[in-house]
DNA sequence: CCAGATTGGTTTCATTTGTAACCATTGAAA
DNA sequence: TTTCAATGGTTACAAATGAAACCAATCTGG
């Protein structure tokens, strides 16, 4: 009879390793400011970026948009960024992180390539270069759907 | 100023990749029957190894004792799996799919290897292997912790 | 111009999820 | 044995999520 083993089928495998290393890392923003995941990687595309609007938001982070009015909201009840609405397109606003969310991000920056390097530290070169590569295919597969 | 590239933390494009991916595959059971994931991965496991407790099944599919709890619900609501109260300690029950329940699972068995194949049939052959090498050996990392 | 389609973003509602409390049973220790 | 801790599993409640409806502003084709 035919069967499939379940610990060697890729989609879990990749959903269960990447649900270990999200929930591990969550801790970081978690702990250190109470920040759901959402809210955490706003607050990183601001920091990254500058000035981004919502809808930019979403693509870069791959959210719904619907999280990201929630998280951009939480922010801004935080005051930890500002809403610039455009001058020409009165549809749209400008989010840009104020100095408290800029600290903030300033903070989180080194915890988390700490985590990164932590987690790759434990391969040796080859499984790094391994991860990254297929990590890499997988998602130029998928980007081309 | 530090910054943190968002679309080359490890952390974030894995979630992405697997959220992609069993997002895609979900189809698969969604479609056809109408599965959620718990329950799907509550199927795998039956299917796969015939009789297991709630326990059991939470271990192997990486699943929180609720989400066991409602998958089996779920599926002894449409008669796919029955208990079976063990004979020396009655608060574990002994899972076992019915011959509908069986049914289901021969059927998605087959279309569960094609979209793994097909998925990675769009990679070549050192991609293939750095996936997989790659995502065991971040396993190996965080399975000791 | 202006009627309809599109876009940026928010809100509402139903579903899913996680945490914690809980019940029943078993095990361990005094 | 009697009590207390641990275990298998379910339930109750709160929070997170997604789909779809929605609002306002902009664009488009006639």
């Amino acid at each position: 009879m035919d069967i499939l083993e379940l610990e060697s089928f890729l989609p879990y495998r990749l959903y269960r390793l990447a649900d270990a290393v999200s929930r591990e890392f969550s801790r970081v923003y978690k702990d250190r400011h109470g920040l759901t995941r959402p809210e955490w990687r706003t607050l990183a595309g601001l920091g990254q970026n500058g000035t981004m609007t919502a809808t930019e938001l979403g693509e870069q982070s791959a959210m719904h948009k619907t999280k990201v009015s929630r998280a951009v909201a939480e922010l801004e009840r935080r005051r930890w960024l500002t809403r610039i609405p455009d001058e020409n397109d009165r549809r749209l606003e400008h989010l840009t992180l104020t100095r408290a969310g800029l600290a903030a991000y300033r903070e989180m920056v080194p915890l988390a390539k700490a985590f990164e390097r932590d987690l790759l530290g434990e391969l040796n070169a080859s499984e790094r270069a391994a991860i990254v590569s297929g990590v890499a295919g997988l998602e130029a597969v998928l980007s081309k759907g």
